[in-house]
Formats: C-alpha cells, structure tokens, sequence
DNA sequence: ATAATACTGAACCATATGGTGCAGTATTTA
DNA sequence: TAAATACTGCACCATATGGTTCAGTATTAT
C-alpha cells in the first residue's frame, strides 16, 4: 500500500498542475458533465478533454460512466486527502525551520546587545 | 497579480508531482543542503540534481545562494498557502457535491418507504 | 603549482504532455 | 431510413521532462 502512495501524489499532483484540470474539477464539483459539455467550456476538441478527463480519471479524482451514447464525467472519491496531509507535514516543517533561523537570528541580535553593553561600560570606566 | 495565480498554481503542484523534488523538499524542511549534499542523497548526477534544484527554485519553494564554488540551497519565502487555499475550496465543493447526493439518495428511499407503507396499507385492505 | 572539488552549460536521449485532425462506431433524432 | 450527435482510437506535432555525459570554469586544499 505504502509503495503506492508516492505514485499517488505524483498523479494527483500532476492532475493538479493544469489549469484546465483544475477547472474541470471546479465544474464537477457544481454540476456533473459530458465530455461535450467540457470541452465547449475550455474551448476544446472532444479529443483534447477527453485527454484531461482521463487524467483526472486516473488520478481518482474523476468517475466517468458511459450511458448510451454519452458519458458522463462526476467527481471521484478521492477528496485529496493525501496531498493536503503532505502539505501539511511540509508547513510545519516549513514553521520549525523558520521559528529556528528566528531563534538563530534572536541570539545574535541579543549576543551583538551584551557586547555593545560591555564595551560602552568599558568605555565609560576609560 | 491575480492573473498570475493560475501560473503560480501549475508551476507548483508540477513541482510537487515529483518524488525526488518532494524529497528534496522534506530534506530542505530538517537542513540546508548544497546541491551536491541532494545529488548523493538521490543517487542522482549533480546536473540532474541542479535542474531539480531549478525547478523548485522557479516555483519559489526553494532559494539558493552561491558562495564559493558551493551553492546552498533553503527553503524558500512560500509556504503553499495558495495551493492549499485551493485544495480546501475544492474539497468543500465536494463534501458540497456529496451531501447533495446523499440528500438525493435519502429523498428516494423515503419515497420508497413511503410507497412501501402505500403498499403495504393496500394489501392490509384486500 | 597541482590536484581535487563543486558547480555549470551544452548537447543528447527517451518518454510524456497537451494539443490537433481524421476516420470510424454507436446512439438518437427527425 | 437518413442525418445528426457523442464519443473513441489512431496518427501526428511541438514542446516539456527527467535523466545522462562531457567539457568547461572557479574555488579550495595539499
């Protein structure tokens, strides 16, 4: 299972990078849709979005089904929650990495202070 | 600005849809590394590595600074806010999407029920 | 001064991607 | 039955991607 995951998110996550597929998602996820339908929105041949919605299909995140002579295009099951829990993970990463170069930084700063004091009291006594 | 969004979006979920960039990333989250430190770390040549290292650095996930013959790479300013945001608004289209379903779903089983009882009240009669 | 290290750029390769057009099949509509 | 519709498969095209090798340059270590 684990194996499959990193595979997974390469999918989904190249789903993701077309503005087109991200647009197709935002219309399934108001109203299901035939190929037709799809490709008159994205100004597209049928060939073109059938393409994406594929795509789409084999990253889970679309289910198309096929009546008569139409198919129709819905959203998947799969509702992202992998990629947004890798993202996750990256943010607080991301957090403690910088809260630690703020440390780092904080340090300094106080270091740079105790030594001015010590050279303006010595300055002082001179 | 907004314009750019749509390209700011494919730029960074391409770069997330590699296994070796999201590596690269998660190495990045615990330690800076220099792009020989990743190249061995991925089994990689530095080359290879090197256009990696670009294509996160183009989607403004990393940044990278040279300094003698060797160029450190961090984590960059971004912390996928966007690309999150639009995950997020993409799953409450979902749960949206769904719950109507299941709203539709419950309507035709109470109907169901309903006929049934209708029925069943019939038969009773006869 | 020499040698080793760290990167960089160019060229190359195989495969993938995002599109197209065209020809065909199956299904509806008139 | 004929015409229109909806899709599908194939071939094609240009460009992008993920990698390599090789030949540099610049920097650092001996």
């Amino acid at each position: 299972m684990v194996q499959y995951l990193h595979a997974r998110l390469d999918a989904s996550f190249a789903a993701l990078s077309d503005v087109t597929r991200r647009g197709v998602l935002e219309h399934l996820g108001r109203a299901d849709a035939s190929i037709t339908d799809l490709a008159d929105e994205f100004r597209m041949t049928l060939t073109g979005m059938k393409k994406h919605v594929s795509v789409l299909e084999q990253a889970g995140l679309v289910v198309t089904e096929k009546v008569g002579r139409v198919r129709t295009c819905k959203l998947g099951a799969r509702r992202l929650e992998e990629e947004t829990a890798w993202i996750e993970r990256y943010r607080m990463q991301w957090d403690e990495r910088f809260d630690e170069l703020d440390r780092v930084v904080a340090e300094r700063v106080a270091d740079e202070l105790k030594r001015k004091k010590k050279n303006d009291a010595y300055q002082k006594r001179k």
